[in-house]
RNA sequence: GAGAUUGUAGCUCAGUCGGUUAGAGCGUCAGAUUGUGGUCCUGAAGGUCGCGGGUUCGAUUCCCGUCAUUCUCCCCA
């Protein structure tokens, strides 16, 4: 018989219970703080049409988007979608009697023809966890998108994380400053946001490779090679507009996300930070580990007030971000965050005779009453086997209901941890599982 | 897309300066008084040495190609 080799596709991944209950519970935490905000959950296709994708991106990530053979080359050329802002944005557009501000989070694997590298966090399929908030132009909404993601990690205990702040009109008004042409803005910003790892002197030596005029680059230079804090930078380009109302609109943001109580360690404006899809217009934000430099960003995301235009014709303000499963997911790994588990099962009931499965049997029945996650063991066998699988599952409490037990209609509870056991009744045992009542010798 | 790395048991890796039956640890399964696991002991199963070709009396080992993997750059969640 031929066979076939079983394998996964490259840059997607399977997972196992002992993955799943992690990446469950960190979405939990997500979804608990976003509906805390206000925010509701949608969901689209992952499917769409090439159209409403293509020329949103950028030259760079639309070449990344997976397009799919059916219909190849017509009008109705289907593609996985890339992101969920752009399909978010077709939404919005389609649903134009939505209350506005309408603020929506939405939580679906997206996909991205690029070369995986797991170290990084990089991979084809991945989990986005969006919020992303139309119909308001206010700063505090683009603070509430940073407050957000600062809760989000905070509550998964990270520590070490820094959520980069910056303004797309910023970087436009540097470039129009530096006597560029608007086009040039994304092959300028790619070399300042090389700043973060190579000094002034490397990327000029880049920006003169790429054949800037002299007078930009050292425009750009007088900028760039110090660590400019909003202050200096509104000092450098007084007569600048466009930087001013950036420079206005991040001060605001800040205000806002000091009254909502963001701890100012983890968040700082960083004129090198210069993120590459072309539909932001103004504040964008991403967060990257101080202690996990090779790790990708772990959120993302901004303004685009236009995105929404370009499928009504109609300016609509949206602001928005992600935040990446598989990015955090991947740095909880690696930095040890996540404690070993198989199971959320709270108690294996033992069954000793076909007999006595009935008193198993209800046994069970009575223990998930009080919401304790149960599971008895499917047919009659040898105790040994029974306590094996329960210790290779990490289920902690065995429940031993014998001919002993069933005379006196009490029942055994063993801790596997600790390998105590005692004779009792349900009442106690309810409370010993819960862990409201301890073991004693 | 550019460069580098690695490919031997389910997993992590030894090893053969080219030579007969390729090893270990972990894991898996089965035993050791049929109401007690996780420690210990005994035993067992499990490998076309990535694939194709070349050199050779002989290749898992050397050479070429190929596929795959991982890492760095680029970009991103």
């Amino acid at each position: 018989m031929s066979q076939i080799k079983p394998r996964v596709f490259k840059g997607a991944r399977d997972f196992l219970p002992e993955q799943m209950l992690h990446r469950e519970r960190i979405t939990d935490v997500m979804r608990k703080v976003f509906k805390k905000y206000g925010f509701s959950p949608i969901e689209t296709p992952a499917i769409e049409y090439l159209d409403v994708l293509a020329g949103k991106y950028g030259e760079d990530a639309d070449r990344l988007i997976y397009r799919l053979d059916y219909k190849s080359g017509t009008k109705d050329q289907a593609a996985l979608h890339y992101d969920l802002t752009v399909p978010f944005s077709r939404l919005v557009a389609m649903n134009p009697d939505l209350t506005l501000p309408f603020k929506r989070y939405q939580i679906q694997p997206v996909w991205r023809a690029d070369r995986p590298q797991p170290h990084q966090g990089r991979f084809r399929e991945f989990y986005q966890c969006d919020i992303d908030a139309v119909g308001s132009k206010s700063m505090l909404i683009d603070a509430e998108m940073v407050a957000i993601a600062y809760e989000v990690l905070k509550t998964l205990g990270f520590t070490t994380f820094i959520i980069k702040i910056n303004n797309r009109k910023i970087l436009n008004g540097i470039t129009q400053y530096a006597g560029l042409e608007a086009s040039m803005t994304q092959e300028v910003c790619r070399s300042i946001d090389k700043l973060d790892k190579m000094s002034w002197d490397d990327v000029e030596k880049e920006l003169i490779e790429k054949e800037f005029p002299d007078s930009s680059i050292q425009k750009l230079g007088n900028l760039l090679n110090k660590n400019l804090t909003l202050d200096n930078l509104s000092e450098a380009l007084p007569d600048n507009a466009l930087a001013q109302e950036g420079i206005a609109e991040i001060r605001e943001l800040f205000g806002f996300l000091k009254e909502l109580g963001v701890d100012s360690q983890y968040y700082s404006f960083d004129l090198s930070l210069a993120r590459g899809l072309d539909y932001y217009t103004g504040p964008i934000f991403e967060t990257k580990l101080s202690d996990q430099p090779h790790m990708g960003s772990l959120t993302g995301g901004g303004r685009y007030d236009q995105l929404i235009g370009m499928f009504t014709g109609k300016e609509m303000p949206a602001v928005g971000t992600t935040l990446g499963l598989d990015r955090i997911f991947t740095a909880m790994q690696q930095l040890n965050m996540l404690e070993p588990i198989k199971t959320s099962t709270k108690v294996l009931v033992a069954v000793f005779s076909k007999e006595e499965m009935k008193n198993s049997l209800q046994l069970a029945s009575q223990l998930r009453a009080f919401d304790i996650a149960t599971e008895i063991f499917p047919e009659p066998d040898k105790l040994k086997k029974q306590f094996t699988y329960a210790d290779k599952k990490g289920i902690p409490f065995m429940a031993i209901l014998g001919q002993t037990e069933i005379e006196e209609n009490k029942l055994t509870i063993k801790d596997l941890r600790t390998g105590k056991q005692k004779l009792m009744n349900i009442e106690e045992a309810v409370k010993v599982i819960l862990g409201n009542l301890t073991l004693e010798d």
